[in-house]
DNA sequence: GAGTGGTCTAGACCACTGT
DNA sequence: CAGTGGTCTAGACCACTCC
């Protein structure tokens, strides 16, 4: 009952994975397939589309399919944000030594390129009811690109917002050309009197749209993470929310929760 | 230069992200857009094939092509595990009452319908270097599937490891018909004198197979999360390490990240 | 039954990668 | 150059949904 192309895709699917056909390992021709299967091409190609968007298959124009091999993964915690806010107190020759981002990595400040532009928007809907606002309400965007230098590797993409009226306590907040600026985003928000309290993650996931392939250079079937970061000040309020995309493949979102003791005794 | 079907595609999209086409609105038929567009149907389908692996669109057969909505996300977030951790100290009666997955979904006892499995499996490489245990060390696998007795909703499927020896000083442990354990995992590790100190979570995303698609009841293009959540007992022992597969559109993870505070001021 | 999407054939020609 | 995948045509027939 099964269609064709399924059979096809179930049989190398089950191949792959019981490592007869290993990671790197090419698979046979399209052409090879259709005399094997006594199929036509088109229904070769629906098989290979199957195990494409599975993540299982590389398709390399003129050279073949290939076995995908796993991505190394890069690990994100939230460690960094304590040690971003510890950095704000230090001189600003010690904070313009290195960012977050060169953290994070291992490289340094002469290999990154870095790019900010900044404009204003009105809330929609999603983003007045994160900052608690209403719709409309005057937003200062910022859109962050970072890339190495070397490889044509995206790092990372990033759109941050902030209450317009609260950055421009600050007018130097609100010029892109301060960028990048020394200590990041919680030393800018230090200079307009705002310690952060908290930081709250929020993360999804989705397929990409066309431009985030480009951007993040993605293979077909492979989702991104959405990281929506929302800062709260020691005051309660909500002064920052930034969104951040990252490759689904090559991503690893780690959390460490720690339990308060039982109070009685509960050994054995 | 585009490809026929990448210029088909281009232009559905945009009416979709322009809001010309809202949520559930039905596209064109296949027919139609063969005549508007003058090409074959394979190029038509194929357009179709890309809208539908990033989410766009919902084909049904026998009734059209729809604009897709987005899905209610369910909320997780870190704060189970030190409910789960305070329920262990109630009275057996208090602890068989509700469960976390009750908590989660607001559905009682009565409306879910609850499986578990037993048996033990030899770690492979990546189980043993989370437990740091050798490769091929004696595992307790357990794997539990809840679904919602009015739809045929699955609400989750988790596979948990225990260390077999472990799990064995208390014999009952090992039997699966003493499942539904009142008071959880966490009530069963204080049986052999565990306390746990923290839970790690490890998040990461990945297109699903076959079987996901049909358990998750999961749509063309949408990923799963996997969640891997490492239990560390107080003695600093990696006690259990349980993986979750949820639906990537029906689930969003928040974490609260708090800071300490700068010891000088930092006010203005 | 009318309308819709799902599968399939048999072939053509183009574009990219390697030697 | 040979070998490989990428795009496309012009049809045929089946399967599902709704009236």
């Amino acid at each position: 009952m099964a269609a064709k192309y399924e059979r096809i895709a179930n049989e190398l699917r089950e191949k792959i994975r019981s490592r007869e056909l290993g990671p790197g390992d090419q698979l046979p021709g399209e052409q090879q397939l259709v005399a094997d299967y006594r199929v036509s091409l088109p229904v070769v190609r629906q098989a290979l589309d199957v195990l494409e968007s599975e993540g299982l298959v590389d398709r390399i124009h003129g050279r073949g399919t290939y076995v995908r091999a796993p991505r190394q993964r890069v690990r994100r915690t939230p460690e960094r944000y304590q040690w971003e806010k510890d950095r704000v107190l230090l001189s600003e020759a010690q904070r313009g030594r290195t960012g977050a981002t060169e953290k994070d990595t291992g490289l340094t400040m002469s290999d990154l390129e870095f790019s900010a532009r900044y404009d204003t928007v009105h809330a929609d809907e999603d983003l007045a009811a994160t900052f608690k606002l209403p719709v409309g309400a005057k937003l200062l965007r910022r859109r962050y690109s970072t890339k190495s230098r070397q490889e044509r590797a995206p790092i990372s993409a990033i759109v941050s917002y902030l209450p317009y009226d609260q950055a421009a306590e600050n007018p130097a907040l609100l010029e892109e050309s301060n960028e990048p600026w020394p200590g990041g985003t919680q030393h800018q928000l230090y200079t307009i009197g705002i310690e952060l309290e908290c930081i709250i993650d929020h993360i999804t996931t989705r397929p990409p749209g066309p431009e985030e392939v480009e951007e993040l250079d993605l293979r077909p079937g492979v989702s991104v993470f959405c990281l929506r970061k929302v800062s709260v000040s020691t005051t309660g309020a909500i002064v920052e929310v930034s969104d951040v995309v990252l490759p689904g493949d090559r991503t690893e979102f780690v959390y460490t929760t720690t339990l308060a003791p039982w109070k009685k005794e509960g050994q054995r």
